[in-house]
DNA sequence: CCTGCCGCCTGCGCGC
DNA sequence: TGCGCGCAGGCGGCAG
């Protein structure tokens, strides 16, 4: 459930079944989602076990799980990851990895993960911010945003403009999804060179991906297949809400122009080419 | 410092 | 049917 409104999706699914309670057990089934726990699977384990969960805290696409101890659980859910709330004793998912059993009797947390780019570590002191991701920028849900540190930042750049949204250093929880969709708002191409960019433009931007992104968020975040779901596994409906990303060949919903789909990062970029036209000053 | 490319994984749909 | 290919909401590490 990759960008920013399906991971707070599942962190708000996580608040209301981990918060206050105490774990008996972790299983892990497959070593590499804890790959980034240096002392192994076993360690993770247990030192886990007995710990109480705080509120499930977030930035940009990663979230972590505070734990009573001050320590930390944290998550990335990278391509195909997800947090499911199960029964005790339902069937194992083809693609779990990662088992969290309680002290109380209601259910349990499982972490799976098809790919396996995402995964959990255990992060000491790093309940109110693992250290981990203190490179990762602030997001634009975040009170304490810097527009201006974005705006300088940005403009500083000698890249293009979609690259630069995609940059978790720069702003936090923008992926290809809705940079896409706020450069279709923005009337801008992603190869706009970002040092041409005018401060009042890149608040534009920047506006357009936090708007699209809350919109999002308000209808369950952006689901194409049942990879990304919530943590009861149901889909979120923004799909319909989408102007240009999947749509080749669909009209621009501005001016009827087919969306058109280009290689991009050894990915996609979808764009209108009438409203969002290749710039004068480009960077790929 | 900065930018950009590659590899990491599994599975699905497509054309041959 | 089978096989190879391209493609998928991501990121860290490293080369230049």
């Amino acid at each position: 459930m990759p960008e920013l409104p399906e991971v707070e999706v599942v962190r708000r699914g996580l608040a209301d079944f981990t918060t206050g309670r105490t774990i008996d057990a972790v299983e892990v089934l497959h070593p590499r989602p804890v790959r980034r726990h240096l002392a192994g699977p076993d360690d993770f384990v247990a030192l886990l076990k007995g710990q109480t969960f705080a509120v499930p805290a977030r930035r940009g696409k990663y979230l972590w799980l505070p734990l009573e101890s001050g320590d930390a659980v944290l998550a990335h859910l990278g391509m195909s990851g997800q947090f499911r709330v199960q029964p005790v004793g339902a069937p194992d998912e083809k693609h779990l990895r990662v088992r969290f059993r309680f002290a109380d009797d209601g259910g349990e947390v499982r972490f799976t993960d098809q790919r396996m780019f995402g995964g959990l570590s255990y992060s000491e002191g790093g309940a109110e911010l693992p250290s981990e991701i203190a490179h990762i920028a602030r997001d634009p849900f975040d009170p304490l945003f810097d527009e201006t540190l974005f705006v300088s930042g940005l403009r500083r750049r000698k890249t293009g403009l979609k690259r630069a949204l995609l940059d978790q250093t720069l702003v936090s929880g923008v992926g290809n999804i809705y940079a896409d969709e706020a450069l279709w708002r923005a009337k801008l191409h992603y190869a706009k060179a970002t040092e041409t960019m005018k401060p009042l433009q890149a608040r534009e931007i920047l506006g357009h991906a936090r708007a699209v992104m809350g919109e999002a968020l308000d209808v369950g975040g952006t689901s194409f297949d049942a990879l990304y779901v919530n943590v009861n596994g149901e889909s979120g409906y923004f799909e319909r809400g989408l102007a240009v990303y999947g749509q080749e060949g669909s009209p621009c919903p501005r001016d009827g122009r087919p969306i058109r789909r280009e290689p991009f990062m050894n990915r996609s970029s979808f764009r209108c080419p009438k409203c969002q036209p290749a710039p004068r000053h480009a960077r790929w």
